[in-house]
DNA sequence: TTATATCAATGGTTGAACCATTGATATCAT
DNA sequence: ATGATATCAATGGTTCAACCATTGATATAA
């Protein structure tokens, strides 16, 4: 094997990747971001302006913004004045991300269940604290939306609406990051109960009834109560359905 | 304004993306992925013939190729066996999302750092339950890193290992999800913390010690007590520094 | 005034050429 | 034979130029 003579040298390199055209872009551009100096609805000059600014191919450009497009950062437009518009961040590449992981079998089902139901006690208890006159408005609204589709049998729209109860409710802890964490867990679980072809039931409307009051009554440990069950059948509802 | 001959029509339509060839490439691929014809360690045929078997230029393959790749669902590498990987999901895209979200909403400091305490007080219940041998073994040498770091002055590897120690706590959950949204905050913070200058003190070393003692005797209370003190005393520090 | 046609800007796609990296193979000196 | 070196071929990375498709603005005609 190795030769004796040789000093042995022993030293931590971290792994390089060589950056590429289109990383550094992508990397500057991300960057800026981060900074506030490029905010949501700001448009970026067009793929060939940006290139001769950058000083590199339209293609390498392109590239970039596909990425950033990809990770529902950017929207691009096409026409006349169309472009590069930075998007409102909704969540939907994590969701995304999350059901990556689940087809490389990374994440199950199980796992994603369980943390909703531990996060969602976390966010009904600062919920209750914190929760206002319109956030009790928006969940009541909601609620009727629900009733409606449930009675009409829009399965589409019971789905959105319940989608929007849970990011009311992590609204109405007035920290964005919870928000940003319910909304893609409750769209990965709703994939599964659309392809599971699971109609809610109108038991569902008087449980979420039910919790807007304990909310009300700033009964936090009555909520936490409600919705775990509640969540427990939901999960036990996909995996029966599931199995068939 | 509007003509009044004219017939009011409501319906609701779904928004129509045309589907663009890059589109339509990832998401076959994508779908090999999710019914298992395509998994982890496979390869797939370079770019070029990849552009003859969908028939569309080899502009558009990469394009495709590139977003997997941005999805780390993809590894690409040069050279003559070079080629796409499939590759493992580690959760890192799923991190970079959030991490994205986050600079999109421009969500404060004050807001992280509050999220943290709370999941990490869920994070500890569940590891203190959860946790084994081999867990109490990484943290181990986790802070016998840390404390080399601190030693040494060495910034980067006292961040590193920073971000490492919660990971690892994530991990010892079993939930891959908690791991998932720990790293994205840790990084985070590290960008603050990186920002503000700030060195690890050394009792910093004797908290993490008093934890892991916690964790092993399985008092999550304990656990929770001193790691909010100390995820208080970091928000204090990065606070008075970031004002000068 | 209201359609209609035209135009220009922008993203989407193509094809060809070339560069850079990497592993395999052949060659050569010892 | 052996080991170093040079060459080659495959693959991803980049560039360039041209063209298509979409879209809003503008000019034109009815």
């Amino acid at each position: 094997m190795g030769q004796s003579n040789k000093r042995p040298v022993i030293t931590v390199f971290k792994p390089v990747k060589s950056i590429r055209t289109f990383e550094a872009i992508s990397d500057q551009i991300r960057r800026q971001i981060e900074t506030g100096v490029l905010q949501p609805g700001d448009k970026l000059p067009s793929d060939r302006e940006l290139a001769v600014q950058f000083g590199v191919s339209r293609n390498s450009v392109r590239e970039a913004l596909r990425i950033l497009e990809s990770a529902s950062i950017l929207e691009l437009q096409q026409g006349a004045s169309g472009g590069a518009f930075i998007l409102e961040g909704d969540g939907s590449n994590v969701s995304r991300s999350i059901s990556d992981m689940m087809a490389l079998k990374q994440i199950s089902l199980q796992h994603v269940t369980e943390a909703r139901v531990e996060l969602m006690n976390v966010i009904l208890r600062l919920a209750c604290e914190n929760a206002d006159a319109s956030d009790f408005e928006l969940l009541e609204k909601n609620i009727n939306t629900t009733r409606a589709a449930v009675e009409t049998n829009d399965l589409e729209l019971q789905m959105e609406s319940t989608k929007d109860f849970y990011t009311i409710i992590a609204q109405s802890t007035k920290n964005p990051m919870y928000t940003l964490i319910v909304a893609p867990i409750s769209e990965v679980v709703r994939r599964f109960v659309r392809e599971a072809g699971i109609r809610i039931p109108i038991e569902v409307v008087k449980t979420r009834e039910q919790l807007l009051q304990l909310l009300r009554d700033r009964d936090a440990e009555g909520a936490i109560a409600v919705l775990s069950a509640h969540l427990d059948t939901i999960h036990e509802a996909i995996l029966h359905r599931s199995h068939h």
